[in-house]
DNA sequence: ATTCAAGATTGCATAGTCTGCATTTTTGCG
DNA sequence: CGCAAAAATGCAGACTATGCAATCTTGAAT
């Protein structure tokens, strides 16, 4: 992250990482399955976390509620860890297309997620659900296996974790572009109560 | 298209491509910036269109409903060309991720659309609206100009742009898994009806 | 018909990504 | 101490991607 900070991401090589980093090419990708990897990989375990605070939310909210507080807590932990995240973001804001994917990718695996919305509302598949809500999703996975969970798993559950995740992009995308003008809280909250109203026009 | 439907898209390589198409693997590179590229610009024209539809609607629907209409008629017009499109879609079944690029990077061209979105409610930046409104998403930009797009859009159309791409790709994506079961049109409009409900528990 | 310039296509060289396989090094434990 | 599993490495090879210079096409002006 430092290397891609000061250079640019695209012209960190797998070398440089690699040296940076004391090892042999050949063992990053013994832990990395791309170069790109790297740069969207950090906080890989918000994704579990928020599954887990989706199933445990209090029974009075809706689904899309429970994912939005699950969320709203690990973005302010993200806050914490000023250092990385700094980097992370300098790195990120110039590359709009790693951006969609770290978020997109990672604080989600909206399958996932899915399934979690899924077995909160009892419309999930029993099969998966509780054994596969602890999978690290550093895993990479067959797309035929990402497939048959899909295959279990309602329209709606679906819709809730893709429109939550998609929420989520689009107020730190908007932020990140104004970080001086306004505090994300509101951005946040201001997102997901569009979204909660059905998207009138405004 | 038909190589990738044959062999897996994995397999499909820029020289077998090339030499398919009867021209040098360097030349493939004079019109493709990548591989992957070739699987995705199918279609690339539907964005503009679904702009200049968003902009065309009827003034007494929503911002969610203009692209809900604008969006089904592309659909649409996709079933037509059943042979490009059948194998497309088998090729995109089998790698969840390039169909997330697909829809994702094609029909949407999130920006553009939040711009169609913005002008439509008279939030946006009459800078880019109009001439902005009809370039080709072939085109490639730098990070600096979408920022700069970006930073003159609101909220709230970036998140009507972003939830609608997605609203389609869930719907495309649970259709997809369930072809036999459920007609397209069905699972469209119960996806848009989510939606516009603010996602309630069902 | 000839010529010429712009554009398209190509080959070649080079940098970089990624995988498989065999080998070596490290680690943990009896 | 010694051994077996795990981790790391080196190396060869396939593939993606870009820059550059040379060649071929095309079409318009003469």
């Amino acid at each position: 992250m430092r290397l891609a900070a000061a250079n640019g991401v695209e012209h960190v090589t797998v070398d440089a990482i690699s040296e940076a980093a004391g090892v042999s090419a050949r063992t990053f990708f013994n832990y990395f399955d791309s170069r790109d990897e790297v740069f969207v990989m950090v906080g890989a375990e918000s994704s579990a976390r928020v599954r887990r605070a989706v199933l445990d939310a209090p029974g009075d909210q809706t689904p899309l509620e429970a994912l939005r507080d699950a969320m709203a807590v690990e973005l302010q932990e993200i806050e914490q860890q000023q250092e990385l995240w700094r980097l992370h973001a300098e790195v990120l804001r110039r590359s709009p297309e790693l951006l969609a994917r770290s978020l997109g990718a990672h604080m989600s695996d909206e399958v996932g997620l899915a399934e979690a919305v899924a077995e909160r509302i009892g419309a999930g598949s029993p099969l998966f659900s509780s054994d596969r809500a602890s999978h690290s999703s550093a895993e990479t996975e067959t797309g035929a296996e990402t497939e048959e969970r899909r295959r279990a798993l309602g329209l709606y559950p679906r819709l809730v974790a893709a429109v939550g995740v998609t929420a989520v992009r689009v107020a730190v995308e908007h932020w990140c572009v104004r970080q001086d003008e306004i505090a994300f809280t509101d951005v946040f909250r201001e997102t997901f109560e569009h979204l909660a109203a059905g998207l009138p026009t405004p």
